[in-house]
DNA sequence: CTGGGGATGGGGCCC
DNA sequence: GGGGCCCCATCCCCA
């Protein structure tokens, strides 16, 4: 575990990438636009975590029904495996297996904006709820008041039913249709305990259908399809399969409706059956799936996996000193760092770049105003680490955001 | 302490 | 499918 960087406790075959389609580069405007299945998601995985450990968290407000996510919550390790009976060394990735198991709906996430930190030093797992909250939303998460999902979405084989409207767009296929199966699933959990996962707003109540129109079926490509098979539906009638086509019966008669894998050709009566298979069972969906020999990651296709392969691997190393990267790009970066050359150059001023980053966020500080912004004071920074340092230094609008 | 530069990592997209 | 590139993010360091 590298100090410093983000654990993930979603699951990343199927969630990362699709939800990253058609929102290339937007990973702030991800959380922006979609503050309602953020906060949803991390509400669900801090309650759930802490049922799971009934742990003294070193911020244990943030745990309470009536909590305040607007806090990272830091969560023991030892208190989490000791809660899942696993060793009390397993690791954060071991335990992320094991949620990714028992605990499926807390892989609803957005890549690496719904993350949890792991921090080494003190061995605790952080929600990261305090910094991507302050950084990319205009309000503070609060919990609460009203219910937002229907239990039945979050209860094993239930979540036929349910007739709850999502965007496509927002649902790995492992995301809140699956199956809770855990034997240390918490109490609530069992039965409507997402009811007292209702979130709230400082502008009201959250809901959990598609805030952007644009973004919703703008996507005709193809590639941009995530839908959950037996997520996104809206109706028993209107089914949709993973390419976000109408998953219809067949053999339908009066009596019962047979739902039809396309994958493997077997029915079931009822739908949640055939989600049920093609979530867990039918092996052609399986196969989809390519795990990581070096780690825990999956990816959903050979290509994404072996450029992942190659961040275990390092191909690429430097002649002049040895150190290994990745990709030949990120080596010809360093390379520059022997040669000097600084192909970047600042129109506005003499200076230049060996990267295009950099160059980059020089260029802010010529702008009189800077891309990052407080919502509070409207001080702009030329990077978001000093707009975070601001907020976290104490803007008084910040503070009196955050109640 | 703040602001900025240097270096690097990683996923996605395009060709 | 792979290489190259883009963009975002982050850490470290220094003035």
């Amino acid at each position: 575990m590298i100090k410093g960087k983000p654990f993930d406790l979603s699951i990343k075959s199927h969630s990362h990438r699709q939800l990253n389609i058609g929102l290339k580069n937007e990973r702030t405007k991800t959380i922006q636009e979609y503050p309602n299945l953020y906060a949803t998601s991390q509400y669900q995985s801090l309650q759930y975590l802490h049922s799971l450990t009934s742990a003294k968290c070193l911020s244990p407000q943030n745990y309470s029904p009536n909590g305040d996510l607007s806090k990272p919550a830091l969560i023991p390790l030892e208190a989490i495996n000791s809660s899942l009976r696993l060793s009390p060394s397993s690791s954060p990735h071991h335990i992320s297996r094991h949620l990714q198991s028992t605990a499926p709906f807390m892989t609803f996430g957005f890549g690496n904006c719904a993350n949890f930190g792991y921090n080494e030093n003190k061995n605790v797992l952080t929600s990261p709820s305090l910094y991507y909250q302050n950084r990319h939303l205009d309000y503070p998460i609060s919990p609460p008041q009203t219910p937002i999902l229907r239990s039945d979405r979050l209860v094993p084989n239930n979540y036929s039913s349910s007739t709850l409207e999502t965007s496509p767009r927002h649902h790995s296929r492992h995301a809140v249709v699956s199956p809770v199966h855990s034997e240390y699933r918490p109490q609530y959990l069992s039965s409507n305990w997402s009811e007292h996962l209702p979130l709230k707003t400082a502008n009201g109540s959250l809901n959990i259908s598609s805030p952007t129109p644009s973004l919703n079926g703008s996507d005709d490509s193809g590639r941009g399809s995530v839908h959950s098979r037996g997520s996104v539906v809206s109706s028993e009638s209107h089914k949709m399969d993973k390419n976000g086509k109408s998953r219809k019966p067949v053999n339908s008669d009066a009596s019962g409706t047979r739902y039809h894998c396309t994958d493997c050709n077997k029915s079931y009566s009822t739908f949640s059956g055939l989600s049920k298979h093609q979530e867990f069972h039918c092996s052609t969906q399986t196969k989809k799936a390519f795990s990581c020999k070096h780690c825990e990651k999956v990816y959903v296709s050979l290509g994404a996996l072996k450029m992942h392969i190659r961040t275990h691997t390092l191909p690429c190393k430097c002649k002049l000193c040895g150190k290994a990267f990745s990709r030949p790009w990120l080596l010809q970066g360093h390379i520059r760092t022997h040669t000097g050359e600084k192909p970047f150059q600042c129109e506005f001023c003499s200076r230049a770049f060996a990267d295009r980053s950099n160059l980059r966020a020089h260029l802010q500080t010529h702008s009189d105003v800077k891309k990052y912004s407080c919502k509070t004071c409207s001080k702009t920074f030329s990077r978001m680490s000093l707009l975070s340092k601001h907020e976290d230094g104490g803007c008084a609008g910040a503070n009196h955001r955050v109640q």
